[in-house]
Formats: C-alpha cells, sequence, structure tokens
DNA sequence: CTGAAAGCGCTAACAG
DNA sequence: CTGTTAGCGCTTTCAG
C-alpha cells in the first residue's frame, strides 16, 4: 500500500497485464469488453487500491456531473428543506452538489462566475433573483439555468414554482370569509417574481370582491424586517385584523412581535397567515395557517429539468405545480359578529 | 460569439499570436511574463469570452480546491447556521464547496466514496460520525479529515468543538443553584462524542456536588424523539423539575410538549436547558436557557485546519473552543422555597 | 521573457 | 474483444 502517490489506471494494466484502456473499458458500464477480462482488471484494481480520477473523467466528458445550488437565504426553513430534498435527489441522479452562497441583495456574487469554469451540468437558484449578465455568462458557459420558487421571461432560463396566484386568491378568499375588516399584506423581496405574484393577485382578489384595499408594508422576507413592519402595523390607529405575510418566516416574526410586544390573542384578535408550510407552522406555539408549497415535487422537478436541459442547447421550461391551504389556528375562519 | 464550442487556451493563443503556454501564465498569478505580454493576452482572452477550465487545471494541479462537507441532520439549525457560515468562509478562500448527505444513522453512506475521487482538498464531516472504514479510505484518497463538532482519537482526522466538559457542568452547576430537586438528562446520539462528554461530565459534576443521579432519557439530537422522551419523563410520578437536554433542538421539542400537552410552566414549574444557542432559542416564546457553541470561531478554525492540512501527509489537530452559557427564562435561576 | 514539448489520468475512435 | 493512438485543456520544465 503505497500512500505517497496515486494508483492510476496505467499502474493496474501493468499489473494485470492489460492495456491501460482495458483498464478503462472495466470500469465503463456498457463498454466492450469480455467478462473474464473484466473481473481480473476490477479484481487487481481493488487490491491496488484504484479509484479512477473523476476530474480526468470530467474533462474528457466535457461534464462534470456537478450542479451549482446557490442560496440566498438559508435562514428560511423552506430552503433549508429544499436543500436537504435536494442532496438527496441529486445524489441518487449521479450529479454531485457544489453550494455557493449568492447573496440575494446587496453585494456582488463572486464566486459564482469561477464556478461556471467547473463545466457544471447546471445551474440552480433557490429563490435568487436572475440577472440578465449571469444569464448570458451562463449561455456561454453552455450551462442550463433552473430557478427555483423564482421564475422570469429569460428564456435562457427554466423554473419551477408553485401557483403563488392561485395560492394568494385562495388566502385572501379565506380571510374575507373569516370576516376580516381590515386586511394587511405583508410583501417579500421587491422585485422577485414570488412576491410580485402573490401580492398582484392577492391584491386584485380583494378589490375584484369589494373589499377594501388592503394596507402593505415590507418584511423582506426576512425575520428582523418583518418584525419592523409588524410594528409599523399593530401601530396604527386603524389596526389591521388579520395580515398575509408572503411567507413563514415573516409570519412567525408578526406572531412573536404581535403576541408578546402587543399581547394580542393571535387567530382571535388578529389572524396572521403565512406561506410555504414550513415545519415550524405546525408547533403548537404558531399553529401557523399557511399555504403549502409542494416542496418535494419542486424539488423532483428541478431534478427532472436539470436531466432534460442536458443535450438541449437552449431548450426552456416553466413549471408550475399546485399547493394548498393549510388551515390552523393562527386565523379565525367563521365571521365574528361585530360588537 | 460561437456558442457551440468552449473557446481553449489555444484558441487565445492563435489570436493573440503567442503560444499557449503564454496564455497560460498570464492566467497564472506569480508567473515569469511580461507586462505587456499579460495585458494583450488579458484583453483577447476577455474579448473571445475565453474562462480557463478548472477541470483541466485540477487534473494537473492535483488538486480540485474543493472540500466536501457532508452534513447528517440539517433539520438543526445549529449545522444549518455553520453551513452557512462555512459557505462564505470557503468562498473566501477560494475553495469550492461540496455538499453531500451523510446520513448519520441508518442507511449506508452513498456518494461519499464517489465524491473522494474529485481530489478533494479536504472533507468535513459537520456532526457526522467517523468510521474508521471511511478513515482510511481517506488516507488512501490523502484527503485530510475535520470532524465539526465530533471528535475523535483517531489520529487520520481533526477536529473542531467546543469545551463540551466545561458546559455541561456549567449547566448543571446552574441547576443545582436554582435549586433543582429532580434533574433529568435528556440524551443525544448515543456513541456520538459530543453527547459522551456532555453526559458524564453532566452525571459526574452532579454527584460530585452529591445531588441524586438524574433521570435519563434519550432524545437523539432530534424532534420526534426528543417529544416522545419528553413526554416519557413527565408522565412519572417522580415527575423531574429540571431537564437539560443535549441540544437547543431537543430543549424546544420539550418546551412545547411541557407546555401544550402538560400545561406546565416552562421556567418556573419545570426548567428545560438547551445546547448550541440556535436563533430560535431567544425567540419571546421560549426563551431558552443553552451553552451557547461559537460557531462563528468554530468555522474559522475549521477552515483553518483545511488550510493547514494541505501539502502535510497525516498531521492531525484537535482544536477545542470556549462557549459561554445564556441564561433565559426557561430556566429558574433562584432556588424556590419548598412550599 | 517566451515557445516547444511533455505530461496530469482518463475516454474514445480506430485498427487488428 | 483488445491494444494503439489521439486527444480533453491546462501547467510546467526545458531550451532558447
Amino acid at each position: 500500500m503505497n500512500d505517497r502517490i496515486f494508483i492510476t489506471a496505467q499502474d493496474v494494466a501493468r499489473e494485470a497485464g492489460v492495456s491501460q484502456s482495458a483498464v478503462s473499458r472495466a470500469f465503463t458500464p456498457g463498454a466492450r469488453i469480455a467478462r473474464d477480462t473484466r473481473a481480473h482488471i476490477i479484481a487487481t484494481a481493488e487490491r491496488l487500491g484504484y479509484r479512477p480520477n473523476l476530474l480526468a473523467r470530467s474533462l474528457n466528458s466535457g461534464r462534470s456531473n456537478m450542479v451549482g445550488v446557490g442560496v440566498g437565504d438559508l435562514n428560511n426553513p423552506f430552503f433549508v428543506q429544499t436543500l436537504q430534498l435536494l442532496s438527496h435527489r441529486l445524489d441518487e441522479a449521479g450529479l454531485r452538489l457544489l453550494l455557493f452562497p449568492a447573496e440575494t441583495g446587496g453585494r456582488p456574487e463572486p464566486s459564482i462566475h469561477e464556478i461556471l469554469d467547473y463545466r457544471l451540468n447546471a445551474l440552480i437558484l433557490l429563490s435568487v433573483g436572475l440577472t440578465s449578465d449571469l444569464a448570458e455568462e451562463c449561455r456561454r458557459a453552455q450551462v442550463p439555468i433552473v430557478l427555483y420558487n423564482r421564475t422570469t421571461t429569460n428564456p435562457d432560463a427554466s423554473s419551477v414554482i408553485s401557483d403563488n396566484m392561485v395560492g394568494a386568491r385562495t388566502i385572501a378568499a379565506h380571510l374575507l370569509a373569516g370576516g376580516h375588516q381590515k386586511i394587511a399584506y405583508m410583501a417579500g423581496t421587491e422585485g422577485s417574481s414570488t412576491n410580485a405574484q402573490r401580492e398582484e393577485a392577492f391584491f386584485s382578489h380583494l378589490s375584484q370582491q369589494g373589499a377594501a384595499m388592503p394596507l402593505l408594508e415590507k418584511g423582506e422576507f426576512r425575520m428582523e424586517a418583518a418584525s419592523a413592519a409588524t410594528r409599523r402595523l399593530l401601530a396604527r390607529p386603524d389596526r389591521p385584523d388579520a395580515i398575509f405575510c408572503a411567507n413563514d418566516v415573516m409570519a412567525i416574526a408578526a406572531i412573536n412581535v404581535a403576541r408578546y410586544e402587543y399581547g394580542l390573542d393571535v387567530g382571535r384578535e388578529l389572524s396572521i397567515i403565512g406561506y410555504d408550510d414550513t415545519p415550524m407552522a405546525s408547533w403548537p406555539t404558531f399553529s401557523l395557517t399557511t399555504y403549502s408549497q409542494p416542496a418535494a415535487r419542486m424539488v423532483s422537478e428541478t431534478v427532472r429539468l436539470v436531466h432534460n436541459l442536458q443535450g438541449m442547447p437552449s431548450a426552456h421550461e416553466n413549471v408550475v405545480l399546485e399547493g394548498s391551504l393549510v388551515v390552523r389556528g393562527s386565523s379565525r375562519s367563521v365571521t365574528m359578529k361585530p360588537a
């Protein structure tokens, strides 16, 4: 067992008394090689502790079998859950997951350019906006892009989302059915397709039903911003009796503020609704009414796209899945008689 | 802009009227090359949209500049936080993060073997046990191992932890000072060094102080198991008045069960203490007393080790950092007079 | 300082 | 079926 240096196919070939290409074939699934030869080669390879160098393999296949995954905000459990699923599904598909931080706001994206130079099979962006520069760069590098939980009109990218319009409308209807009079919407990151779709559908459904125009505050999909937004909302003289937060993280922040800073009875005095149905939503402390996004199916679709996009030069597909409303205790669903 | 094929150093060389090795030098930081030549090459490279193929580069350097990161349980916010920090620090260090699922219990680890064949600069395991087989395999592949939040006596691996002994003792003292009579310990994964150290130090400190032997239940570091364990504990006739859970995830589960299933006033009737100081611990609903592990410093040390271990054949280092007790409302810190 | 040439370790025609 | 021969795209001596 020589530790100092690596055992190469060459070494195995020499030892087994065959050519180096025979060794290669022995390790290639569909290759034409005699049963016995293969067995013999595999055996000596094993004995020598040989392992094919995947970098070399990737070099001439032109593909690394790696997909880049950019995450903006791991503070959001929905993306953690997604990342978890993704790591398993990609693994099963024989693909490696190259994780990189993708600052959604503020700073520039640093490493992403370099990542592309690894001949990625695809780039998956978890709730990260696609700049046209990046799209262009990926096109040049011939790396297909799949947006997760974001859409785009850019024909160079594919996307997987759940139907935000339907979701937001369903929530609006639920709130109306509960007899809420003063409704507020807590927005996520401005400019994200996700927020745009939820916001627009929510507002338009409400106005179609003749309800008053909702209040609007921005929570940026993040806890701190959402806490501040909630305070602004609850400090008003015409305090809302319902807040639809564009994701669960903000909804939980809202519950915390409403309950512990304003002493409100969430679910009775104030309804709070989230989006995503993250694990915490079902905890008794929160018992959050929320709209469930089908993470498992979304991930499956994402992996399917990664596969399908392989040969295609610039094919693209926009997948939209259905979610469902999960009613829990944080929202009143029966109309209350005005006192 | 020829989209079909990649631009190689060869192309740039031809276009710039230099040799291909000149192009290589132009892109190599410390290489001997004339200012002007470099400038000219960089310029034409830019014009052509050339990007060095990192797979090729890695192939002859023998190192991929990637580190494998195995995570067992992303349901634990402590590891999410760690992963987040790690992705940034590695990025800054010019290293790529290859994430792979490392089933801590149950099924076999699948992809990890293949991962190693990418000529990783290092393998980081986040709270994942090290089998001697894996250690042996890494030694052969010449990939240094760094355990995070786990230690080992295996001389082939390095590790970064915080001082679990001190932590557990501090908590024991805190509980004793609070006048608790019937103390319980909720254990994490059996066989993990992390749990072993906390458990042993906790028990021994208590016995040294002449306190009664604590009750013991296993929560496996996970929410569901911890909920079940809590139920077992609280259903006893001699119900404990304090539970030290070996991590925050289990502590939060315990709070939920105690409060919503047993109607207990956590912090008064029952003290619950966690470990890690994850973000949720500070939320008002939980207000969890916990022992803070210095994630940022632990990650920095981990990255430092990855760097230092580069040349070394089989050097190893075991880093132990200090944490600190964070007292919040979930534990009683003043002795209560017996009724 | 720069070009020519020899690999890094593997895969993929191409002949036998 | 198997060995020989070219590369994949880059880095790195080695001459000049």
